[in-house]
DNA sequence: GGAATCCACGGTGG
DNA sequence: TCCACCGTGGATTC
């Protein structure tokens, strides 16, 4: 059975610089790196996010009924202005960063709007098709309340949480969204949560 | 006893 | 065609 490992406090950043990182190893090519209170500004972020993005409210074919999904979502798509400067800032870091070559950016941020601890997202890897063996890279930005963020190796395997607190950034890479998958599972008490979700292209 | 985790369910889309 | 995907709720485990 799987028990809760908890990843090591990274440094607190300095704002934008990506010198504070941590980087964690998963096995099997995986990778995360996570910076705490990365993101100034955060608490204006997350109240012009809440405010500003169209937020938009699914619902899901689940066996014999309709069913919401349990978080509000937008997509900003590729090289679409984001609603706070900020994240402009921040993708401009993070691509330059993760993705030095002159093609390659962050271009989209798929959105998410964990209203309280009863919102949620499933174990899922952010694969680009069904059997791809492509790997990409997702860098998230969280702001509002702290949510854990879950790990687990694709087959089973021990798993790994991760807190995601206010301003806090955690990319995932290498073969992460292949050979591992990820959740953020309900809680019995949390307040409004949001995240950012940057991809060097669209898929959601 | 409460919270976290596991499991089974089946229509949909790539 | 076929199979991975995903939210819920009850059972089970911690």
């Amino acid at each position: 059975m799987d028990y809760q490992s908890t990843l090591f406090e990274a440094p607190v950043a300095d704002g934008l610089s990506l010198a504070g990182l941590t980087r964690r190893e998963l096995g099997q090519g995986a990778w995360v790196d996570v910076a705490r209170t990365w993101l100034p500004e955060a608490d204006d972020v997350f109240a012009t996010l809440a405010r500003e993005v169209p937020w938009r409210a699914e619902k899901r074919q689940m066996y014999d009924r309709l069913v919401d999904v349990p978080r509000l979502v937008h997509t900003y798509m590729v090289d679409e202005p984001l609603p706070h400067p900020v994240l402009e800032r921040a993708r401009e870091a993070l691509s330059d960063h993760y993705l030095p070559e002159l093609l390659e950016r962050f271009r989209t941020a798929g959105c998410c709007y964990y209203r309280d601890g009863r919102d949620s997202v499933a174990w899922h890897g952010d694969t680009i098709g069904r059997g791809s063996t492509h790997d990409t890279m997702v860098a998230i930005v969280s702001v509002g309340d702290p949510r854990r963020l879950q790990l687990r190796p694709r087959g089973g395997g021990e798993s790994v949480s991760v807190e995601m607190g206010h301003g806090d950034l955690l990319v995932m890479g290498g073969s992460c969204q292949r050979t591992w998958e990820h959740a953020v599972p309900k809680v019995a008490a949390a307040g409004p949560r949001i995240s950012v979700q940057f991809r060097p292209f669209g898929v959601f």
